[in-house]
DNA sequence: AATGAATGAGGGTTCATTCAT
DNA sequence: AATGAATGAACCCTCATTCAT
């Protein structure tokens, strides 16, 4: 009973994706992940050279994806090149000028961004998040700073904890767009995403007095 | 040699939360937990009836009190008494009140409400973060509805999807707060983490012409 | 792509003959020899019945050799014809006779006389060696009797044992000359080994006075 | 049904023993050693940390005593103390001394000699007989040399060719010896074994008689 | 002649839990 | 209170072999 050799690496990748997704790459095992590609273990051997490698097969493109997302823009010092935005005084532009923004420069994530940022523990990949994370604090502290968040946050240290707060959210959120949503309305979250974050970025350091 | 019995039942709290902490309830292992406490695996079940009454141990009394809080608010349809800042013009007010209100309302929460946020999966605590998620959701998406955002956001579904979005990350950002700061730093980041949260959504919501 | 039939047989049996040489029967796995012979596990079942019968193709034609050199000396109670050289008081002679001896009677064995000896475990082969050694062994201990072992080195039993160690060392050493060497140097290490087993033997027996 | 502790791992260790001296270290397998002992698997865990610590247990003492013993003798450039043998022209002092010496110096090698020596494939331990080899190869090399094998022998090469040789022998030789006998008769063997590579390669290049 | 998909048994190892002592 | 021996299921992975194409 014969099957062409794509058809069950895909039922595989499929069957695995869903697996990794629900359990994450280590608690996921792979008797489960094979039945529910009906075939066996000793098959899945066939496809790929070990778990690890499968979970790559799902998620590499993507990773590079997202590594040359992050490489085109570091060191340029901006925000993907919207840093007028801060000094824009009408909001309702914002949101025009992320939205396309986001669609132009959004690659064309596939399932594999959702398992590196919330199914990768185990696996080479599971520092990408962090990564991220980090990359994105920088950019939030340097914005606390520049804005005299000393007035309004705190001491040095209480603003980067709170960048890295942020960041943290920031990322997570963007990886739970990817998870649930799609197409148009992904594309829409994002934009709201980010403008939620400018928002409050900017309502926390800009217009309060605290006395 | 035997220990006092209070003792040795604390090391073994002691170790599994931090095994726990570090690696989630299902990967954490006994062997580990138990070597971590000075004692043996055999020993281990003189204290607890099984693993997860072990996690039950470190996080019945903090999923109690955080029950209690969201019960004492349900049906209420308030923002833990804090609505009326929703139509406070001057933003300054609002630094303060919240950082009151939140070291009056916040219940004394232990080591367990970070467990139940990031390491319950395969508890039957797996659940509650979500049903706090839920909980948020609701709040955010009335308010959403409340100023309109259809105007702003789009359909009733992608305001519903923003709640969802918004929540999980609210959610997600006060379970970090938890188990990375304590203390004053710990109220300082909620009270900025709510701050935020609030701003974004008024600003979101309140200011903006879209043409 | 297809290989004329002659050249594939000739690829898996060199690419079998290196791996089983390198790690033995068992150890040595189809996967690694039909790599190195550029073929698939599929089409080696077009080429042999079975793993063994990949063994037993490299291996027979010397296994039959080898029968044929142990059958035409059996029962015949000689040493190759050299029984006269234990009677020879010149070693000048031995190493002449015993060199010419071996070049003429040796048939030409190929790559399979080392993987009987060193690599036929799990295979039928596996007990030729020891045949071997039990013939060689049936020899020493004759010569040991004969010239009055339990004089020099003790009971019927410890010649026994001891006719068994020699025998199967002298086995070993047959065994390691020819898939260590070849050519001339191989007939010379032939002639050495066999002549340091004449002395030793001599010695042993002839010359000592225990007390 | 609880056995006592050391009988269990008695057990154990000595049906590893059996298994691994039938089969060597990679091929016999864990299932087949506990059935061996009467366990299963897991339990098997209790008592050792791995298959290699294992084999480690059996081991490791007679490890350590052949290195003792190696390096108690490295760079005296002797042969255990009994050069001056090389010049005594009277074969019945050898045995005796032989004998003599062979009692006193061998440690009370156990069991784990004969695993080092012939199954220890896969080990850390795999390397030991090897280097025996080389370090034996040595000496006889030296001895050949310096009683002009170049006359009897041939050139440089095939003397250290031959060496190689023999040395590889006398470890295997060795080996079999432990592995086959123990007690006095272990002690008698071991003395002829010696003797007769003495005698061997005495003659071999000396110019011998044998009457 | 050649491919590689499929199978089923077995490899070493880890796990939470039970229970005799 | 404490020990650790014992269990049985599950983990990822390798193997020789079969067979449809």
């Amino acid at each position: 009973m014969q099957v062409k050799k794509e058809e069950m690496r895909n039922a595989l990748i499929l069957s695995a994706h869903q697996a990794f997704l629900e359990k994450g790459f280590e608690k996921a095992s792979l008797r489960q992940i094979v039945k529910g590609a009906g075939t066996t273990i000793g098959n899945f051997y066939n496809y790929f050279d070990s778990k690890e490698m499968l979970f790559e097969a799902i998620v590499l493109t993507d990773y590079e994806l997202l590594l040359h997302l992050i490489r085109s823009h570091e060191g340029k010092g901006d925000d993907l090149g919207l840093d007028f935005l801060w000094h824009e005084p009408n909001p309702a532009i914002w949101r025009k000028v992320l939205g396309k923004a986001i669609v132009e420069m959004l690659p064309e994530f596939d399932r594999g961004i959702v398992l590196i940022f919330n199914a990768s523990e185990g696996t080479r990949f599971e520092g990408v998040k962090q990564m991220l994370v980090d990359y994105m604090k920088q950019h939030f502290f340097e914005h606390l700073e520049e804005f005299g968040s000393e007035k309004v946050i705190g001491t040095k240290e209480e603003t980067e904890a709170f960048a890295n707060l942020l960041s943290t959210q920031f990322v997570q959120g963007f990886g739970d767009i990817f998870k649930l949503y799609s197409g148009k309305l992904r594309s829409k979250m994002l934009t709201e995403h980010l403008l939620f974050f400018m928002i409050g970025l900017m309502g926390l350091i800009g217009d309060f007095d605290t006395d």
